[in-house]
DNA sequence: ATTATCTATAGATCTATAGATAATGC
DNA sequence: ATTATCTATAGATCTATAGATAATGC
């Protein structure tokens, strides 16, 4: 009785990672998740026998790893200029679904077990922080950078680019390109004036 | 048969905002608020006969009129210089429950009646837009600023400050006002070396 | 015989309402 | 008589399980 890992499967999880990834945990039902398979949620059980809190785990266990692996190889691709790796890692991450570490904190880690909670959460720091860190160091080893805080920087870029998933787009306003190319420059320069 | 609006009305208000605030719509019981008023939840349909939607709107509404007021004030108590005006908000800011603009828009707007959501997300951006864009203004007239989008920068800002609410702290890290202080260097002259 | 679904339903949880009760104020 | 609670419960919703059914593969 192993776990089928089929087509469908692989559909589930990635319908699961895109809602709870947007909506966090409890406001997704496995009802979402069938209804966007074209399935009876009562389904979803032959392929998750582990429940919600299990598919949850699983799902935000794979989507942080991406993450981590999704980053490295943008910086990697990207060369040797940390203006392009950021350009890189903005692009990426604005293709995968909105990811909310504060949400994760406040609501998603209270309402699963503590000892997943305190894995995922720890995977979640882990992943997010170390790929824009390790690029943050090589900078600073090549004498570019002002600022010595490579965690503080490596947080605050991701969750300023993730923030952009958030920002209402009306007609008049800048493409999301140009809206990452801003905060680039902004990040990198500074507000006040050269 | 009006509303009463007395002291314990003010608490469930209160305690409502903080779990609102922090968790979002769907992750709040109506018991966790009477739970931590030290009620039964079918006595918090005196104070609130609209039920949890209202409540949360009502909750949210005067939290982010709260948030604008806050941040205004602290701008002005804190004179002409923008330094002195970004540590006054994030003061503010972390004396306040936590607040999540994305999880906001996608997880607790769906949740609510559409024109609810439409007025409470305008009013989140409004709120936690206009303080500081308005600061930067007028710092970009004394002729201190190289960058220009005012928007960007302040939810920036706010984002990132929001986020240190939630930054795991272990013991031999800095306090919570010495990440404040680097975050403000960070923006204030950019990553890179002056 | 196994695989992949479905229908039906139990059980838990959450919001909301009805109606009782005790304390307070006229 | 009004105010501020409580208990009890209805009704809705959500997770999870049981067991039936149809299709496929030996």
């Amino acid at each position: 009785m192993d776990l089928p890992n089929n087509d469908t499967r692989q559909r589930i999880l990635d319908i699961a990672d895109q809602l709870f990834s947007r909506q966090g945990y409890k406001s997704v039902r496995l009802r979402d998740i069938a209804d966007a398979i074209g399935m009876k949620h009562a389904s979803l059980y032959y392929y998750a026998p582990g429940g919600k809190e299990q598919l949850f785990a699983e799902v935000m266990e794979r989507n942080l790893l991406r993450h981590r692996a999704g980053m490295e190889q943008a910086i990697v691709d990207a060369g040797d200029d940390l203006r392009a790796q950021m350009w890189a890692v903005a692009r990426w991450l604005m293709a995968q679904p909105p990811l909310d570490l504060m949400r994760m904190q406040f609501a998603d880690m209270p309402a699963i077990s503590h000892e997943r909670a305190a894995y995922l959460y720890q995977l979640a720091w882990d992943s997010l922080r170390l790929p824009l860190r390790h690029a943050l160091e090589s900078a600073y080893g090549r004498g570019l950078l002002g600022i010595s805080d490579f965690d503080l920087a490596a947080i605050s870029f991701i969750t300023v680019v993730e923030g952009i998933h958030s920002a209402p787009r009306s007609d008049g306003d800048p493409t999301q390109d140009e809206v990452i190319e801003r905060t680039i420059d902004m990040l990198l320069h500074g507000w006040l004036k050269r």
